[in-house]
DNA sequence: GCCGTTTTCGGCCCGACTGTTTTCAGTCG
């Protein structure tokens, strides 16, 4: 059972709670939903976890929910959430999954109209809907059955499942998008917030605060917005559109005087701010996208509103925190204690390690689109120090050894000559090698000798089980030239999710024996994932962040890989291309 | 049902918008 699937679980006893009686068990639902998030989220398998004993590990995992969580595992199903679910039929879960269908109207309507059948209900709806039976119900109208055929509508076309954008794809969006929102005069200022400020690597909704002194004005602009397909919602201050492709645009207005605490509120997380309102309530503050609520003599209550976000945070006596890091991972007890740390950033980064140029190599996968001078051209241009040529290896298939070894033996003449040549960036010999199943690298001890150090990756065979794969991975790694695994989990996001490994091995390995993990920028890939990253710091392990780029314009994805690390609270000193030229070779070469 | 830098008991974030109401329930973020 998928951590997914078992979030699904622990969401929809959840739901039956809300049913059952929301007021009773208000605070059993909230405890439900933060378990399901914190499984959602876990880097590991609750499955893993049970076998280690560390469910309770999971923040919103308390002794009642872990033995729920054991009986689940081991017999599949557990007998308290039968208990909450009995009187409800499985359609109500099913219904959930349409937007704008919560508990209550599931559950009212599946019970009204006898919808039992889990797999046929959403039809079953649709058909009562259109003949008319909804409206007339008493809580319901004409405009709600309206609305009900529009979200079933929106359901089948996929809105639900609507595929996160990746972050750049994103980026590129909500780029649009700014440029739309600024030809409004009413519009003073627009910035985009949500997952996107955060960074996330993936982007469900964008999110825009405005600052206007006429918000109407403003909104009526943004429901303009000439790509949108319909308006979800508007009102005085804030609105939603849905724009081709199912993508929903979010936008905030306020004045001036109180941005601070808009981009406070709307960059969330919802965690972290759900975290930083708790933490306020015990300095007896209220914390709102509206400011500060403070209660001052004869027990009145007043705001104060903020201009800018480090002022907002200051006010709780804090240090401002990088959106990046706004998690609810234990940033908002390190910036009380002034103590976060230095997150590595853009202008850090010295060079790229992961770069295919199109030197005629013969590679076993694709091969770069450009020369090696043109990509160094764009190096410099990066003010970068050194760069890293690392095609993959030529193919097996269609070399022998002996081969290999002279289209390498003339690539290494090719570096050297670079070196000589080129007066600014340094050229680091390096090569993309596969780790073959049987964990041996793809080419000889002959051929290696070639290459400065080896960035090794696996690129076959993905199926193999976690602990056979992690074997193959170490054998790999455990090379003396292997100084580098690339893109760790081999996911593809939206695509694949990547081959399954045992990272505690793996961080351990690296660690003992001064390897390092890339964080790979490839839109698709940022990979190793945030949250493994944030695992992999605490512990001490190094990284690189490389683009592997196969074109020139792909060498600007370094900001991407630079979020990823920060959002692992990676420092300058846990990235290895922050090191001068001098002090990163030696360590490649040892 | 979970949790602790004023708590192992007594708390648990805050507000916007919509539709159906005539003061609020449901959903969302």
């Amino acid at each position: 059972m998928s951590n997914t699937e078992i979030a699904t679980i622990l969401r929809n006893v959840a739901a039956a709670y809300a049913i059952k009686n929301e007021s009773k068990y208000r605070f059993q639902i909230i405890a439900y939903q933060k378990a399901a998030d914190a499984i959602e989220n876990s880097t590991s398998e609750v499955k893993d976890l049970y076998k280690e004993e560390k469910l309770e590990s999971l923040p919103g995992v308390g002794p009642s929910i872990r033995q729920h969580l054991e009986e689940l595992i081991t017999t599949g199903k557990v007998k308290h959430f039968a208990w909450v679910m009995q009187d409800i039929p499985e359609s109500v879960f099913t219904l959930l999954n349409v937007p704008t269908f919560g508990p209550k109207k599931s559950y009212r309507l599946v019970s009204e109209f006898g919808l039992k059948n889990p797999i046929a209900v959403i039809a079953d709806l649709e058909k009562i809907a259109r003949a008319g039976k909804i409206a007339s119900l008493e809580g319901f109208g004409a405009k709600s059955e309206s609305d009900i055929l529009q979200a079933i509508q929106e359901y089948k076309q996929g809105r639900a499942k609507t595929k996160r954008m990746v972050l750049p794809y994103a980026a590129e969006l909500a780029e649009k998008v700014l440029l739309y929102l600024k030809k409004s005069k009413a519009v003073i200022q627009a910035q985009p917030l949500g997952s996107l400020r955060r960074m996330v690597s993936t982007v469900g909704d964008i999110d825009f605060a405005v600052v206007s002194n006429s918000p109407n004005e403003a909104i009526k602009h943004f429901i303009a917005y000439p790509y949108k397909d319909r308006v979800i919602e508007q009102g005085p201050t804030t609105a939603s559109i849905l724009i081709s492709g199912g993508k929903q645009i979010d936008l905030m207005v306020q004045s001036k005087d109180s941005f601070g605490s808009l981009l406070q509120h709307f960059t969330g997380s919802k965690h972290h701010n759900v975290h930083l309102r708790e933490y306020a309530l015990k300095k007896g503050l209220s914390l709102s996208e509206h400011g500060i609520k403070k209660r001052v003599a004869g027990g009145k209550l007043r705001m104060e509103t903020y201009e800018t976000e480090e002022k907002f945070y200051k006010a709780l006596g804090l240090q401002w925190i990088p959106p990046e890091m706004r998690e609810d991972k234990g940033e908002i007890e390190l910036a009380s204690k002034n103590n976060l740390p230095q997150l590595v950033e853009l202008k850090d980064i010295k060079g790229d390690f992961h770069i295919h140029s199109n030197y005629p190599i013969e590679p076993s996968h694709d091969m770069g689109k450009n020369t090696m001078e043109e990509m160094l051209e764009k190096a410099e241009k990066l003010r970068y120090e050194y760069l890293g040529f690392s095609e993959h290896n030529p193919s097996l298939s269609k070399h022998t050894s002996t081969q290999i070894y002279s289209i390498l033996s003339r690539r290494k003449d090719k570096i050297e000559q670079l070196n000589d040549s080129n007066k600014y960036v340094r050229v680091i010999n390096l090569l993309e090698v596969d780790i073959l199943t049987s964990g041996k690298l793809a080419i000889d001890e002959k051929s290696l000798a070639t290459i400065d150090a080896a960035i090794v990756s696996i690129h076959s065979n993905f199926s193999m089980d976690k602990k056979t794969m992690t074997k193959r991975v170490l054998q790999g790694l455990s090379h003396p030239k292997a100084k580098i695994l690339a893109h760790p989990t081999g996911r593809l996001l939206n695509i694949r999710s990547g081959y399954e490994l045992d990272f505690e091995k793996i961080f351990d390995f690296c660690i003992k024996n001064k390897k390092a993990l890339e964080i790979n920028a490839w839109p698709t890939r940022l990979d190793l994932p945030d949250s493994l990253v944030f695992e992999a710091i605490k512990q001490g392990v190094k990284f690189v962040i490389d683009t592997d780029s196969h074109a020139l314009w792909q060498m600007e994805m370094m900001k991407y890989g630079v979020a990823v690390a920060r959002r692992g609270w990676a420092k300058k000193s846990d990235i290895l291309n922050t090191l001068p030229y001098n002090e990163l070779i030696s360590w490649l070469k040892s």
